[in-house]
DNA sequence: GTCTCTGCAAAGCCTTTGCAACGCT
DNA sequence: AGCGTTGCAAAGGCTTTGCAGAGAC
């Protein structure tokens, strides 16, 4: 078990989702795990059926993906592309935060929204669209990836 | 690093490639042409396929990823992974700029990158990354699809 | 003539879907 | 008991790859 870090917020409950008349089974609750597990890492699906297979080997990796497509329906995950592999998942209970992703060993790191707030507002007016709940990737180079 | 202040919009010339000692095949000048006709469209693989088909009926979809990654490796043309579908490329000649992408009907629109300059530069000392040719995607409304 | 490139077909990766059995509520 | 969910297998979309022949330089 991992310790509680210090956020203030409460655990999300994937419970919540019976309110939607879907179902806690085993399986969820497993998958479920494994994102409360990752410690703010982004998890592909593949990543999280390596996860759970110690305890159920025959979860399938199209339940993995049918759990996810709940979760991000219910709003308690968040799927992000990031580059050009396979899509990530992380839970949505944290702030909101935006990711840089470094193009060379792909270490995704967090920034907090607050950076972007002006750019935001900016970039919603000059194009005239919605951005109500918009989400930015950079592309860059990590420290340990920089040349020089 | 590049000494140019800013190209005038001198057009790029797929000739350039042959200094790296690669061909300017009549396949590769078809898509080119169709990048260079897109008229700042940002077309997928297929949608070049389509656009050269009259042209070259067999034109093998294999042959546009290797020229794409070929424009893409020599720096001539931009690839883009915007939202769910295949990937999109354009050329690189014009000027930097950032996409917005409506997430009801895919439309696309650019923002300059003055807009984001100081974000950018917020984001690369919070993150300790080298965003120097970083590129964002926003995901919104556009007005059309806006609702009231 | 050399060495890159092309067409073709096949496979790859990630993801979705149809269906009967299963199991949460 | 009812209806959402699972496992399986198969297919789907997009992209890459191996190879022999064609073509740019």
């Amino acid at each position: 078990m991992k310790p509680h870090t210090h956020d203030s917020r409460s655990l999300v409950d994937i419970a919540s989702i019976r309110a939607s008349g879907r179902r806690v089974t085993r399986q969820r609750a497993l998958i479920w795990d494994a994102l409360l597990h990752a410690e703010g890492r982004h998890l592909s699906a593949r990543e999280i059926a390596r996860s759970v297979r110690a305890a159920a080997p025959d979860l399938h990796q199209a339940t993995i993906y049918r759990a996810l497509d709940v979760f991000v329906e219910e709003g308690l995950v968040r799927r992000s592309e990031l580059g050009d592999g396979p899509a990530l998942f992380e839970l949505a209970a944290e702030h909101r935060h935006h990711h840089v992703v470094c193009t060379t060993c792909g270490a995704v790191v967090h920034v907090h929204d607050d950076a972007l707030r002006g750019a935001l507002a900016k970039v919603a007016s000059e194009s005239g669209y919605e951005l109500g709940d918009a989400e930015l990737t950079f592309y860059g180079r990590c420290p340990a990836c920089s040349p020089g």
